[in-house]
DNA sequence: GGATTTTATTTGCAAACTGCAAGTATGCGG
DNA sequence: CCGCATACTTGCAGTTTGCAAATAAAATCC
């Protein structure tokens, strides 16, 4: 019981290093933190920067200037909404689609390695296990005690 | 299948934010990093520098100089090797260790609410994935790609 | 409608963190 | 002793960080 702590911060420790190893596509690689925004802006549906920043529970000021970065990289495009021009509605590029698609591969590729060391019934459980702990995790409210 | 990734997005997100939550002690408060290396030295018993520097997959350069702030801040001892002059042994502090008493205390109550949304049957299945889990990343070897 | 306040984003710092290359000091194998 | 490997530190130069302050565009109040 009194070991799960360090179990999560085993895996937590491993999926960095994993998530870290997997920022490279032939010529471009990013930075971490760079990779979940891309991961975030792909998933979410042209967010604004403010809804990427909060997601990722970072300082808006930061943010802005790592978004100034992946612009300059030609990831990112940026454009300010119709609805209110104060707000920055965030997409990938092409190029940033493509990285962010072969960031992705690896990362799939590397989490079927894993999971192939379960049989059927083990990775049904995990699975269900790390939905299971996501669900309480969220209702506890953790990142923003 | 295929969310598997983004739930352990997520669980590493919330357990990271829950960590940076845990970094204040009365008077003292530390980084993220220098939690994790406070916790590590801790677990580990009188580890040298090189040992702590890899476990945490950090820059010996970096991790030397995390080391001096946290001397600095009387947590942390360092004492040559009796053995290899070389080599650095570390300790905490009874300072430091008190720091990092307190943080795992935040961390553990954190941990209880978080569980505290599941029957004893589900926390048990819970934690059996994990340690599942964090064995199949440790033979796949993930950090050292 | 104009003044005031709120909100979204950007810039100016100054501090911290990073990693590579080079340095110091110790150990080891001949 | 000499040369090489190892453990750690320091110099530097680039990056990241977050707070405070600036801008600019809603939204609200009168």
């Amino acid at each position: 019981m009194e070991d799960v702590r360090h179990v999560l911060q085993l895996i937590t420790r491993r999926f960095g290093f994993l998530n870290k190893n997997c920022c490279s596509v032939g010529g471009t690689s990013v930075s971490l933190i760079q990779s979940h925004i891309l991961y975030e802006i792909d998933r979410q549906h042209h967010p604004s920067m403010q809804q990427i920043a909060e997601t990722l529970g970072m300082d808006i000021t930061t943010f802005s200037r790592q978004i100034q970065s992946l612009i300059r990289k030609k990831l990112v495009k940026k454009t300010p909404s119709d609805l209110d021009r104060r707000v920055y509605i965030l997409e990938l590029t092409t190029e940033g689609k493509f990285v962010a698609a072969a960031i992705e591969q690896q990362i799939q590729d590397y989490l079927t390695q894993i999971f192939s060391h379960m049989n059927e019934f083990e990775k049904d459980t995990v699975i269900r296990s790390l939905k299971l702990l996501n669900a309480c995790m969220e209702k506890t409210g953790v990142c923003c005690g």
